[in-house]
DNA sequence: TTTT
DNA sequence: TTTT
């Protein structure tokens, strides 16, 4: 029932290799830093380029994905949301962040493989921390991931899809 | 573990009020006529005028939301990805189809409220009827729909997601 | 030649009337405060609502325009580019911008007509101003601009355009 | 003035070479097919591959660059519109095409280099022919074309860009 | 600050 | 077949 449309669409370079977190229940939130570069031509018919460096967020199952696999230098699509936060620091000064929180990622130029999806938009905020998420814990959940067969949630059963 | 992105975003009106069919297991199939046209100005100065007629298709709850609120006229945004088909009729001619597969529908223009999201992109081809659902068939399995309170699978639990 | 996309796609709903400036030269600078809601469900399986208020920025023609039609509370298609500024004010504290710099944008709803594209993306930066353009300035320049009757630039005649 | 929004991004492989004609003017058209392919999972929980074979066509310079630079089994990136075609046969018979009319395009996975944009979405229809544009025509447009400075059309001089 |  |  959202209103209205956030949606961005990014193709660019990781800047470094993926930054990984994990919360208490041991979910993994994955920060990417991502170069998107635009040229034009100047007065004077020179090139004049201008790199935007985009902090994307992966959450979960999307995160761990792009953890493993992604690296410094690797060409990435990613498509998500821009989420504005604002943080006042102990000094008293309000500090702004802007996030793309993806919700698809997909690795480009043969070398890594396919792509991934899931993740939604926005959650519960909760603590997180950096502790790389307790084995027992975390690997059990990525196992516990079950093969969906189909996206339609619940209320279909699998022979009842018609294309 | 898609190759490739297939997108579509498409904001116009549609031509005619929803088309509803449903599967034998009672899913809904709503098919959307939907035009964007495009201006461009002529080589003496006229605008000319090009209108392209989307077949837009919606399974599911996704389906089922489209049929209940969209009417001929109304403004919708629709997200999804580009489907070719091609049958053979009985006398043996190749027919192709290009249909829009929605996997995200917004109402635009206030009358209508919010949106909807739901469906995935490709599944396995069945028979199609226009009979509509029985009762007993598909009021079930509407109900059935959970609650999901997230949308990372069920790799986590609820309390824990940390934004 | 760029490398990379940079690209969003915003629907939402204007919280104030557009806000004009003028370079010097006279070039128009429209300001838009826009709001993008999405809800999820809480794991009470509440509403939960959030908000993102994106700051779009539309220059020259396309500002002018969007400064003529658009007005507090109307709903809009935007696209165009993120872009990440930082300014180091006169306590000597940074502070950081995020910018939607629209290359489209088309009112939705009815009531306000069709949609302008325009604005290349990455510009060289100068002064700006807030007082607005002096008449004969700024009128010649908006109707020097040529009925253009195609955009594929000054490489093909008119009637070079075979579809 | 367009009214709606007919938007295609696509990512995906070359599965030829590009094929390239020339209008009796000596523009470039070029055709890819382009596939894009999504996985999902069976009611078996086996992988299910489908892929779509997209029909893009890249008009003028674009249409050059690519046909420069792309090769079978290519990445690239495209973004366009849909463009529905009806052509009735000498057999009488309708045939249907789907094409996807590029306006930017850029090469993936390294190898190739940046990017281009350009390129309207509709222009009137003219015959077309596979002669390869004459030197003496071809040649001069492709150098005609002028080192814009800007994106803004003609009614702003260069320094009077504020960003 | 909008909208439903 | 829509809409402005």
């Amino acid at each position: 029932m959202a209103r209205g449309i956030n949606k961005v669409i990014l193709v660019g370079n990781l800047g470094n290799d993926p930054d990984m977190k994990y919360t208490q229940g041991g979910m993994a939130i994955c920060t990417l830093s991502l170069a998107t570069t635009s040229v034009r031509k100047d007065k004077d018919g020179q090139q004049i380029e201008k790199t935007e460096w985009h902090r994307v967020k992966l959450f979960g199952k999307l995160g761990e994905i792009a953890g493993e696999y992604l690296k410094k230098g690797r060409q990435v699509y990613i498509e998500g949301s821009i989420r504005y936060d604002k943080f006042t620091g102990q000094d008293g000064v309000e500090k702004y962040f802007t996030d793309i929180v993806a919700d698809e990622m997909q690795m480009l130029g043969g070398g890594g493989g396919g792509g991934a999806e899931g993740g939604g938009r926005d959650f519960d905020r909760e603590e997180r921390t950096s502790r790389p998420a307790p084995r027992q814990a975390a690997a059990p959940r990525r196992e516990a991931a079950p093969a969906k067969s189909n996206d339609f949630g619940d209320d279909f059963a699998d022979d009842d899809i018609p294309f």
